[in-house]
DNA sequence: CTGTTAGCGCTTTCAC
DNA sequence: GTGAAAGCGCTAACAG
């Protein structure tokens, strides 16, 4: 194993202390008025030995290691690997590396996952919370540890989250279905207390409502731990109820419910006219493609790690911030009327 | 920001030594004939002050990090995201943690993400190696640093690789388009200089001459950068040679592929069979559904990330391993003559 | 059996 | 302008 390069070996070539070569490589080197020429020698023989800073040292002493966590329910799916992606590229952007963890919906592996990254020295956290965890993040927030909930969030409590408008968001499907003549337009979503899953049931309801078919609402739930059986039963449900129209709350939802439709060789949109949410290769190869909504993931994610860093940066500028994208209704096939 | 606790704080509460509580923490209370109600009581405190031990610390110390990098082309490309899936998995079970980072398949990318990983004190790369990177990966091994090539390798180089068998996977997916009355077979894929792409067609190339259908073989290459024009031009080539059949050498030539084709309005498989390498939605959603060769990826990612900690854990043990495992044809709609 | 001590590599006062 | 020295939190060798 080539021993690794450290400052003393600079220092030795370069004839100057340790502390100087430390400076210098700080790029601290004007502020303490290093001669140029001293400085320059450092640098050069710091690059002629390939010398790379020890992170465990750097982050012992400087308290913080430029790293930062990112938990999603399953990095497998590719909503959140697409998060993760431009999770990545911006974090890069500010010099910072990420790890990444899946929690499974599981709140108790979520709080498992955080402590851990945490006891890792990670500098702060980007969370796409499940149900059952409103309590674990509001104690990180309240340990003050750099937080932001990204896709879902918990109300009342004192941490910053970024999400889509999703009420809105329910809203504008939901009005979409009317508007193409659906009627009796059903909802299939997560039985989770999750802010994400009933604002889009609330624009739901508010869209029904305002057509005069609040009769007409009719909600089905799945569960996350048995997803192929649940959207089976659900899908069941809102064909007995005779809808002409679903929504699909979830990416996840709509993949598992579009496997049911497709053998059960439903002709859609005639008879069941459907919209999902976040798009995917599902939605594109599916026949006809399906319309959904989509969200702004890039800014979004972008927007999370930027507040991250903020945070992580400026411990005075920890307020929690609200920070709403609204979604883009992509119209397809799926949910036209002849 | 609440004070992190310590091993002096644990000391003071349970009126021990420092070392004593090390000891005792780090499971070493037996071997060192520490008291059991002394061990006890220090787990006692321990506990009660829920303590974390600070990684920096004992990183610099220990001189390892129980955490690996993950360098994949694209995190948010499923195929890579299930690798990550898996990876994680597996990592998590043998307590180590996951930095990811992708590479775009730029080489020069690659070697800044392996520096800066090894920069912040990863134990150990897995890496699905990109076009140019051959001289990198050779370096990393030869400096020792433990290293499992996943997906794709080099061969003649000193390091660990785990892959398909690619060759015999490429002649399988040839043989049973052949079997089911397809003559003019093209393949489409990368101009990579990669083994595995290398591999793929020499597997395509044995089947097609064994069959005595070597006048047939025709291949139109593609280049990742320019993905959607240079499909665009092989599917048009491959359309004007009167092909009968394709193979679409990867998942990402797969998705590009079919969206131009689904376009075209090409009847599948009547005008043209179609097959696949590694599955995902657009394949399941397809009409018809695509036929691909499956990797047995999870058993591959559990396979690279132990080799790696042997590695890790055992620097003796660090000689180079070459393991294949073979794919499986999953038959569906695609490639079959009515 | 338990405590003292010496670093791991780095940054940062604080003298000179 | 530059260097010596302390110390971040932890582990392990060595005394006692």
């Amino acid at each position: 194993m080539r021993k690794r390069v450290l400052l003393k070996d600079i220092a030795e070539q370069a004839n100057v202390s340790i502390s100087l070569v430390s400076i210098v490589l700080n790029d601290k080197a004007r502020k303490n008025g290093v001669r140029p020429e001293v400085a320059e020698k450092i640098r050069r023989v710091a690059k002629e030995l390939n010398y790379a800073p020890n992170a465990a040292a750097k982050s012992l002493r400087e308290g913080r290691s430029r790293t930062i966590g990112l938990i999603v329910s399953d990095i497998s799916n590719p909503f959140f690997s697409n998060i993760a992606r431009h999770v990545e590229r911006t974090a890069e952007k500010y010099g910072y590396a990420v790890h990444f963890s899946s929690s499974d919906e599981n709140a108790a592996k979520t709080a498992m996952l955080a402590e851990n990254m945490i006891s890792r020295g990670i500098d702060g956290i980007i969370v796409v919370p499940c149900e059952g965890s409103r309590d674990l993040i509001a104690d990180l927030a309240e340990r003050n540890i750099p937080l932001v909930q990204l896709d879902r969030f918990f109300p009342g409590i004192n941490a910053t989250h970024i999400c889509l408008n999703n009420r809105k968001a329910g809203y504008d499907v939901t009005r979409h279905l009317i508007e193409n003549g659906y009627r009796k337009i059903s909802m299939i979503n997560y039985s989770f207390d999750i802010q994400h899953a009933l604002d889009r049931n609330a624009g739901y309801e508010d869209a029904m409502n305002e057509a005069g078919l609040g009769k007409n609402i009719f909600k089905a739930t799945v569960t996350h731990g048995k997803m192929e059986e649940s959207c089976i039963a659900a899908i069941s449900k809102v064909i007995k109820a005779q809808s002409d129209a679903i929504i699909m709350s979830t990416n996840t939802i709509a993949i598992n419910c579009l496997k049911i439709l497709s053998d059960k060789k439903i002709r859609i949109p005639e008879e069941l006219a459907l919209v999902g949410f976040d798009g995917g290769d599902a939605f594109d190869f599916f026949t006809p493609e399906i319309t959904y909504i989509m969200q702004p993931l890039e800014a979004m994610a972008q927007k999370a790690v930027e507040i991250l860093i903020e945070q992580i940066e400026d411990s005075t500028n920890r307020f929690k911030q609200e920070i709403e994208y609204e979604g883009k209704l992509i119209e397809r096939g799926s949910s036209k009327k002849s």
